[in-house]
DNA sequence: TCCTTAGTTCAAAAGTTATTGAACAATTGG
DNA sequence: CCAATTGTTCAATAACTTTTGAACTAAGGA
């Protein structure tokens, strides 16, 4: 019941650089970063679209190694690779990170925030 | 006779990553990374593709906003909007260059140098 | 066990991107 | 003017990517 994933010397630049072209990737990979240590499952991206399309969205990601996807009972875990990025692509994913921060033209993941619930 | 570039405000990161994500472009890029300062016509890379495909990836990148084009006489003399990327998505161009300038599988623009006729 | 929650898979449809060749335009040199 | 050089445009096709809905699996709780 583990996801396959490519190992750090398998990730590929112009794949990596491919799939963050796309708005909803980049919304999530935003996000991610926002909430870095924090494993965030796949519902809480909801609002960027279906969830047979994040389920694709989702998968491309992994499968080009920027996110991990650990399973969790029903859950998918999802964290940002970012030892494994920065350890191949040195700078790429803060360069990248940062100019997605200022970025209002990408969809938002919106603040339904559960947590604190004492 | 000028050709169409977005002005450095325009550029979006998403279409600057998607059009970087494709090893043809990635290679012609990296080319213009290791010639900076000097102007290439667009023949250059006929390694890559054909005429009609080049002036194809030639295209995608000006509009992206990644490369200028020039044109001088019956040459487009392309260069890196170096400046430009560096201002809009500090870091994102050096990170991407020095990933690439180690990437064994981007196609390689050969070595027909004409330089240093005299 | 049955129901719910979480997410995947599949196949189809829609949309987009890449590649090709033939025809075209513009400039330069003879 | 004529021919060569440089690159573009156009239309066609091939190849991918994205999006959708319906059907499915797997775990967890009542």
């Amino acid at each position: 019941m583990t996801l396959p994933h490519p190992n750090t010397d398998q990730i590929s630049l112009p794949i990596v650089l491919g799939v963050l072209g796309d708005p909803t990737r980049l919304a999530i990979v935003r996000y991610l970063a926002s909430k870095e240590g924090v494993p965030l499952n796949c519902s809480r991206f909801l609002d960027l679209g279906s969830k047979t399309n994040l389920s694709y969205h989702l998968a491309k990601l992994r499968e080009a190694g920027v996110t991990r996807a650990e399973v969790v009972g029903t859950n998918r875990m999802i964290t940002l690779r970012r030892a494994d990025l920065d350890a191949r692509f040195p700078g790429l994913l803060d360069s990248v990170i940062a100019a997605a921060a200022d970025d209002a033209a990408l969809p938002a993941v919106g603040g339904h925030d559960i947590e604190a619930s004492a």
